[in-house]
DNA sequence: AGCTGATCATCT
DNA sequence: AGATGATCAGCT
């Protein structure tokens, strides 16, 4: 599939994937499709990309950069409520001088995001998963004062010694948890005296809460 | 190691 | 049961 040209073009398409299952689109493609996700986490990602158009295994971009435009899959249950929090960016643990909400990652992906919610409940096959009615997002100015709120507070905690008090309880609609290969994969941070250390990778995820809040404003009527 | 794509699985 | 911390795969 060639990228797509426009804004309108690549919702055509993400409409007209709606209501298939994986299993068609996976065949469409000449994808081979797994029995289940555990040693496939990105699989259905991966898949929505390629139906879309979305550059492979791609860079530190948006999945449309010339759109301005990030791609996310969202596992949803039977009320199009998420089963998982989203990714959006490792969070910056050293070399992090100058790092203000305007010009930090979390705020270039959230731009702009299309959201393609997918069946996701392990009682479902697969296979047999049916994708949603995708929903283009852009944050409201309230949302924006949320997510700039809690990335203030949590990179405050990195810039300033904190790391050892993070953990996923903190931030209302954005929490900071692990994001590396495993518990051994480390990386270099600072500690309360300023001190290098090597300490866990952290990803910035959205709460569950907030992209229902994203998903159900548009999807009232029908999303599944 | 650090990005991309995320979900798993244990613990509370 | 839901959230937290851990983990899986591929590419650079």
């Amino acid at each position: 599939m060639t990228t797509p040209q426009s804004e309108s073009q690549l919702l055509h398409r993400a409409h007209q994937l709606a209501g298939l299952r994986l299993a068609e689109v996976a065949t469409e493609y000449n994808i081979q499709m797994p029995t289940d996700l555990k040693r496939h986490k990105g699989w259905v990602g991966m898949l929505l990309e390629t139906a879309l158009g979305a550059e492979a295994g791609s860079k530190a971009q948006q999945d449309f950069a010339a759109l301005g435009i990030e791609l996310k899959t969202i596992p949803v249950n039977q009320h199009g409520y998420p089963l998982e929090t989203t990714f959006v960016s490792l969070a910056p643990l050293s070399q992090n001088s100058g790092v203000v909400w305007q010009n930090s990652h979390v705020r270039y992906k959230l731009q702009k995001v299309l959201w393609i919610p997918v069946e996701g409940e392990r009682q479902i096959a697969l296979s047999d998963r049916r994708i949603g009615s995708p929903i283009l997002w852009q944050p409201s100015a309230e949302q924006e004062a949320r997510l700039a709120q809690d990335w203030e507070e949590l990179m405050d905690l990195i810039v300033l010694g904190g790391l050892h008090k993070i953990n996923a309880r903190i931030g209302e609609v954005l929490q900071l948890r692990p994001k590396g290969a495993n518990s051994k994969a480390l990386t270099m941070g600072y500690d309360h005296n300023g001190q290098a250390i090597k300490t866990l990778p952290l990803g910035f995820y959205l709460r569950k809460s907030f992209t229902a809040e994203i998903l159900q404003k548009f999807c009232s009527t029908s999303t599944l």
